[in-house]
DNA sequence: GAAAAGATTACCT
DNA sequence: GGTAATCTTTTCC
């Protein structure tokens, strides 16, 4: 990279868009996080869409406690606790978002980011990230896929109890930070 | 006010 | 492959 590190940010025109197109075009993507010790990123190798009419979305019943920020403006960033760790979406259009399952770390990083739990350890990103902006907030930011991305792939999203024949997962093909649904060794 | 469920992960046998 | 950990939100009485 002749450049700046941060070369560009993804504005919000790109999150107001239909969530799958979001999910699928954030691979490749850089997120980062700027903490006390200094900025943390990863490359954004797998996604999941949660969109209206889903049974899976936090917000299908509408706005909750947890769910508000779900219903703030696209780029919002939606994190809520699932037993004992943390885990990061991006919201697109009202009720809807995207869930951050995979990263490769950048810069040095070092730990897995293979999983929405983890990737949200590695990256530091907590509780109290919940309903931050990541368009114009200072904390947490996207900037675009720099380098070619592997082949994008789609397959039935992991973890959920209901809708889980919905094909809304995209990952990068054989990246390691890819996790796997633990049923079989079948790739999906 | 109380009970159940959950977009997970780590560790057990 | 299966279960415990752990705790907040949601939902029901």
């Amino acid at each position: 990279m002749g450049r700046s590190a941060v070369t560009a940010r993804i504005q919000r025109a790109f999150f107001d868009r239909p969530t799958r197109r979001v999910a699928r075009e954030l691979l490749g993507t850089t997120c980062w996080v700027r903490g006390g010790a200094g900025v943390r990123s990863v490359r954004i190798v797998e996604t999941e869409a949660y969109v209206q009419d889903d049974p899976a979305n936090h917000a299908y019943r509408g706005p909750t406690r947890r769910n508000r920020s779900m219903f703030e403006r696209p780029g919002t960033l939606y994190v809520y606790r699932i037993h004992q760790v943390v885990c990061a979406n991006v919201v697109t259009r009202p009720g809807e978002a995207v869930l951050l399952r995979g990263g490769a770390p950048l810069g040095g990083l070092e730990g897995s980011g293979s999983g929405p739990g983890r990737l949200c350890r590695l990256l530091g990103v907590n509780i109290h990230d919940d309903g931050i902006d990541t368009v114009r907030g200072s904390r947490i930011g996207f900037a675009p896929c720099a380098d070619r991305v592997g082949r994008i792939r789609i397959g039935p999203r992991v973890g959920v109890s209901r809708a889980t024949e919905r094909r809304l997962r995209y990952f990068v093909d054989g990246d390691r930070a890819v996790s796997r649904p633990r049923r079989s060794s079948a790739l999906t």
